[in-house]
DNA sequence: TTAAGCTCC
DNA sequence: AATCTGGAGCTTAAT
């Protein structure tokens, strides 16, 4: 049987209802409520004729500054008016409620983006049919066939009409993947998306009909274009238009462009209205806001529970074992009860990160899989089950105070992390990508004239082409696992001196990068409080680090010019600070420790420059007499130890023959011997035990380190030596971020104080510009105390306007 | 979907 | 003869 699950777009109709109906309705208090009269009965209208299964209500989220037309509206004329309709907006959502109805709202997202991350997230269910109800149609982007189909209201609330595959076809002559191309061209006032000046609606849509997409159109335009005749059916002033704007028309496709992947807390379960409808409720919610006549509605519609047969399986947020909250993916919950200022319960029980901890580096952690994999019944006390087997199998696995004192807490701070998000500057954006745009388009030219013809710099093998066939060029040039000659970046640095191009080549790679992983994307990422929110991984590294994503803010560029010119856009609100806090040498002074070196922990107790002091004892000379090549050649070795390089690898990095590379790390095992004898006793343990942990104890199972075949033998190995270091760093730097945390809400300073950012050694902070002085010394003690090593912790404070221009504070 | 490439720590 | 330093995410081209 098909389900259906209808997604209700709460402002959309809540701004029909309100302009469709008179606005005298009142309730008994006093407060107009004809929006809501109007909403309710819509809602009852969907009820009765499209019977849905399951039901969800997006709202956009208020906040400091809307993006679009809300903005517009409010400054518009019609104040008065959008105030009676605000106030109203409360009311509208606790009546959806009453009804068993969840609501969602993001900061910094429009309710379009949460219905489209919902659809997103229910396309797998194959037997679920998606309605988006709304009163505009911005969402016909998402329609898909008859599984998501929009049903709007064409005048009032009475009138409907509902959008299939075949009648966005039909109405529009398009596909609803080609409303975007459209609404690139033609742009939407209401929403404030430019589109191309002089384009209206019918010829946008005859355009993409014609062409299919705006990327097709321009690049037939394009090559029309030297020619000085285009297509049959569009004028050279047409072509001009479309020409001179099509910046403009691709940002605006983008930014009509819903997304999809936004994290809510979603399950088919909490939308299962009929379940969380509690007719008492609903009844006294109806006659406080005095509808009598919908009350009597209601009762034709005779609403009853459903058979227990759900599409999933139950595994939704439950209160226990004591209050504890159990939850699969916890964090999403979190973040909603955070944004609704709702209580955070004391005690939290993530199966998902219980799972991850027994079991790091699965690609997933699906709920479904592990009832199966712990042979648990997927019924109503499936999410408790879970609980207990992975509580027990974490005793036994020691490491249950990892969960309970880092990850359980940590859950919190991230969910705050997200709400947050880091403020960018979209002027800075986008002179940049104009600066970026002009160059990438110069560094074709150029590269085009240099390699004797045109082709697609971006592809490996037709540049592999160019560079090795026809312009000849040779080299000891490594090949790809496909066999062709390599085109990596390591590979044509030793083909610098023999063309010119190469040059062209590395500068073109790093600005097309940079436009098209962060530049060209962020406009999309950054909410209407102008703030970019990452979404934090916490079961997505083996190692216990946490990864970033949607964008990720751990790759922000920092080494280049322009990548620094980008940290630019990353900026602090007026009256605040960006405060950098990092770990000096973090990982270094973790092995130290681990291993107990002792003179590697005298070169950190005196507070010695780590790297001058290796090749000071590797080189066998006074620190005075150490080079700038000795120390870089200290500094990869030093590093290499880390990440278990062999000679060879060792030769390559530091530029020395293999015979003098085999001498260094013999001279630097010999010198530093504590060093020497954890890297064997890590390749031990995880021979023996299978596993290998950090000094809290949190593991990493390493299987292959028994592998018979060499190659996955030494990785393994490899990664023996690397867990304990990256995965302790992460315990501590986990420790600090929660501490400083429970510092903040204890004194107050929630509001002065934010963490944004976690960059692995690294916290980011926006900090009220008269706070800094005084809590700076203090965020960095917490961070220096987090654990007492045998070597001194040391936290580098940075403080600025940007993410770029930092100094430092003393 | 995978491979190749680049960004960060 | 060759032997690929750990941990991530994201984009493009090619399949």
């Amino acid at each position: 049987m098909t389900k259906k699950l209808v997604l209700l777009d709460g402002l959309a109709l809540v701004h029909r209802a309100f302009h469709a109906l008179p606005p005298t309705l009142n309730s008994p208090q006093g407060i107009p409520t004809n929006a809501v009269y109007g909403v309710t009965s819509v809602l009852m209208k969907i009820i009765k004729d499209l019977r849905p299964d399951y039901i969800a209500a997006a709202f956009d989220a208020p906040g400091p500054t809307f993006r679009h037309k809300e903005f517009e509206h409010y400054k518009g004329t019609r104040v008065k008016a959008a105030d009676e309709l605000y106030v109203q907006i409360p009311l509208v959502q606790q009546m959806i409620r009453a009804f068993g109805i969840p609501v969602f709202e993001q900061p910094g997202y429009e309710a379009d983006d949460i219905i489209g991350s919902l659809v997103h997230k229910v396309k797998k269910h194959k037997k679920l049919q998606t309605v988006i109800a709304t009163g505009d149609l911005d969402t016909l982007q998402l329609v898909d066939g008859k599984r998501v189909v929009v049903f709007t209201l064409r005048k009032g609330i009475a009138d409907t009409v509902t959008y299939d595959g075949s009648a966005v076809r039909e109405r529009y002559g398009l596909s609803p993947e080609q409303m975007l191309d459209y609404k690139g061209l033609r742009g939407d006032p209401s929403d404030n998306i430019p589109g191309v000046p002089g384009i209206g609606d019918k010829t946008a849509a005859t355009l993409i009909q014609r062409f299919t997409s705006m990327e097709n159109l321009y690049a037939v335009l394009e090559q029309h274009e030297k020619k000085k005749r285009f297509p049959e059916g569009i004028s050279a002033k047409l072509a001009e238009k479309l020409l001179a704007h099509k910046d403009q028309a691709f940002f605006s496709k983008r930014l009509g462009t819903i997304v999809t992947n936004l994290d809510i807390p979603f399950t088919l379960e909490n939308a299962d209205w009929r379940t969380h409808l509690n007719p008492g409720e609903l009844d006294r919610t109806l006659k406080d806001f005095g509808f009598f006549s919908l009350i009597k509605r209601l009762g034709e519609l005779k609403i009853e529970r459903p058979a227990n047969d759900t599409v999933a399986t139950v595994h939704e947020p439950v209160t226990d074992a004591d209050g504890t909250l159990i939850a699969h993916d916890a964090k999403p919950y979190i973040r909603d009860l955070l944004v609704h200022r709702k209580g955070i319960p004391p005690l939290l029980f993530d199966t998902k990160v219980g799972a991850y901890l027994l079991k790091p580096g699965e690609r997933t952690y699906d709920f479904e899989a592990l009832l199966h994999e712990h042979n648990i019944p997927p019924d109503t006390n499936a999410l408790h089950a879970l609980r207990d087997k992975l509580a027990r199998n974490m005793q036994e696995a020691e490491v249950m105070r990892i969960f309970e004192d880092i990850e359980m807490p940590l859950v919190k701070v991230l969910a705050q992390m997200e709400l947050d998000g880091i403020s960018v500057d979209t002027k800075i954006l986008q002179r940049l990508r104009k600066k970026a745009e002009d160059q990438v388009a110069d560094l074709e030219k150029k590269i085009y004239t240099l390699a004797g013809g045109q082709f697609n710099i971006s592809s490996p093998q037709q540049l592999g082409r160019v560079l090795f066939e026809q312009l000849g060029l040779q080299g000891k040039v490594r090949r790809t696992s496909g066999g062709a000659l390599s085109t990596a970046a390591p590979e044509l640095e030793k083909l610098r001196d023999a063309h010119p191009i190469i040059d062209r080549i590395f500068e073109y790679r790093e600005i097309q990068k940079l436009l098209t992983t962060y530049i060209e994307p962020f406009p999309d990422l950054i909410g209407h409080d102008m703030r970019i929110h990452t979404t934090y991984n916490q079961v997505g590294a083996a190692t216990g680090r946490l990864a970033s994503e949607n964008p990720n803010l751990q790759n922000i560029p920092v080494k280049t010019d322009l990548g620094h010119e980008f940290r630019r856009a990353f900026i602090a609100p007026k009256g605040t600070q960006l405060v950098s806090l990092d770990y000096s040498q973090l990982e270094l002074r973790i092995v130290a420790h681990i291993a107990e070196d002792k003179k590697m922990m005298a070169a950190f107790e005196r507070g010695e420059d780590i790297h001058t002091r290796t090749a000071a004892q590797v080189f066998g000379v006074v620190p005075a007499k150490v080079t700038k090549e000795m120390r870089n050649q200290a500094k990869v070795l030093n590093f290499g130890i880390i990440y278990g390089m062999g000679s060879l690898g060792f030769a390559r990095a530091a530029g020395v023959d293999r015979a003098q590379a085999k001498e260094f790390i013999d001279r630097y095992f010999e010198e530093f011997s504590g060093i020497a004898h954890y890297m064997e006793a890590m390749k031990n343990m995880a021979y023996q035990k299978g596993y290998v942990k950090t000094i809290f104890g949190r593991r990493r199972p390493l299987p292959d380190a028994r592998s018979t075949m060499p190659q996955l033998r030494a990785q393994a190995e490899r990664m023996a030596i690397n867990h304990p270091v990256q995965g302790t760093e992460a315990d501590l730097i986990k420790m600090a971020m929660v501490r400083i945390y429970d510092f903040l809400e204890h004194k107050g300073l929630r509001d002065r104080v934010r963490m944004l950012l976690q960059v692995h050694d690294e916290l980011v902070f926006e900090i009220a510009s008269d706070a800094v002085a005084v809590v700076v010394p203090q965020l960095t003690q917490i961070m220096e105390s987090v654990y007492r090593l045998s070597v001194p912790l040391v936290v580098d404070a940075k403080a600025g306007n940007n993410w770029a221009d930092m100094h430092p504070i003393p």
